[in-house]
DNA sequence: CGCGTCCTTGAACCTTTTCAATTCAGGTGG
DNA sequence: CCACCTGAATTGAAAAGGTTCAAGGACGCG
């Protein structure tokens, strides 16, 4: 493998491009090999089947699909969406770098959401039978993949919480609170952002109409909280976004 | 141990009482063990630490209790509950026996919600440190384990569509479905129940006031699909309950 | 038997949705 | 390079669903 990387030494050969390396990859702090010694960080990157490019707009997985893999975003951005009976669905969550898709599947071995690129992306194929295998092996990969489980479990908590008893200004205030701290921890700008999503997936993740996420937008920028032109939206005023999620109703 | 146990021999003695028996436990279909070849039962039995007998209304785990041990519900019926900034807290789920609970603290080792019983109750104390050692032994095991934690994350995504966007008739239908569904699974009838929640612990989970989850249960009543008398509940038209979920709104 | 808790029901109010009409932005092709 | 076209976003007004406030009644526990 490593023979294979010094075989030849064009800059930009595809098996560089594609070559996986956990090691050095600037995800490591965030992803799954976070807090694993070296020698293990090798094993998973032997594991990572492969990188697969997700074109905008394009699906990952949709319902139903068996499962086989699970995915962790490496560049670009994400929805998942789980369907109702009445055929509606409904945005579960946006995901970017470094976060896990797919774990839904595990359960009985079909996806139960779509995943679809809203950019175009890329993500890492991690088979989930080789994973088991890994976890197996090494408690602190087992420890680590466990508690990303968990951390999916405790944020859909905290949406239910959003969804059961907050409103409108309180639901979209946390929502922008929550993608910026994510997008820091990943040395974007905690202030300007360029949404990938539209006011409707917004909506639908909220629990809103995009009618009254568009509303919402408007009065904070009003209030001059926030400066919103279309995608683009910069927080001016960080704290009282903090306060209108801790008012109560 | 073992020693201890045969000690002497009266027939109720406390011990046996706490004797841990997943071979012959009745829920072994439904629990941890499901699927699993004889010997990792036996196993398993050995590492659940303790049975525990929780009262009404007492608190198994709260919020910031350090994780130490996931719960499984043996006999009884729970709550959780997780609580937002403004000190408002919501019920995120209602759990029944060979039901896991806990699950959310392993993220960051404390517990991210609270657990209260609803009736007198019995829960096995699974020792986390042990599970992951078992896990790490026998595959089964470990796939059951992981199944089980996917399916909570199946739940609640199913639980973010209920809350983001159906109507309150719709809501109630479906967590009376979901109630007598898993009651079912349990050996118990399937169209009457003794609710165990008050209609504000039935609204808090599913993002209503109680008395709108009053109304809608006095409104199916004179629709014919229900019977509901205080907490006493009788399911008559199961089929229109199933079609009010469908319906789009 | 009394008290407290839980439940039910009514009426007014409020937030959000729905429906509808522009406006805006970005991409395409002439 | 500009005009056009389409999907997205904004804004307004009316309507609906649910909440809030309030009062009365039932039930269960001590």
């Amino acid at each position: 493998m490593s023979s294979r990387l010094r075989l030849s030494l064009p800059p930009a050969a595809p098996h560089d491009l594609f070559k996986i390396s956990c090691s050095t990859c600037a995800l490591r702090q965030i992803c799954l090999p976070t807090g694993l010694p070296a020698a293990e960080v090798l094993q998973l990157e032997r594991m990572v089947s492969d990188r697969r490019a997700v074109a905008r707009g394009a699906v990952l997985f949709k319902t139903g699909d068996v499962f086989e893999a699970i995915y962790i975003v490496r560049t670009g951005f994400f929805k998942t969406s789980a369907s109702a009976q009445d055929g509606r669905d409904q945005v579960t969550g946006f995901h970017m770098a470094g976060e896990l898709l797919g774990l839904d599947g595990i359960y009985d071995g079909a996806h139960a959401s779509q995943a679809v690129a809203l950019e175009d992306s890329q993500v890492c194929v991690v088979p989930y039978g080789r994973l088991e295998d890994l976890t197996r092996e090494f408690d602190r990969l087992q420890r680590q993949f466990h508690r990303l489980m968990s951390r999916e479990l405790v944020r859909d908590q905290a949406m239910m919480v959003l969804l059961g008893s907050m409103r409108a200004e309180q639901r979209v205030a946390a929502f922008l609170i929550n993608l910026m701290r994510r997008l820091r921890a990943r040395g974007f700008s905690s202030s300007s952002v360029v949404l990938r999503m539209t006011r409707d997936e917004i909506g639908s993740h909220l629990g809103l109409t995009l009618e009254t996420v568009s509303r919402t937008f408007s009065r904070m920028q009003e209030d001059g909280v926030l400066e919103v032109r279309a995608r683009e939206l910069r927080v001016l005023k960080p704290r009282r976004l903090l306060q209108l999620v801790r008012r109560a109703v």
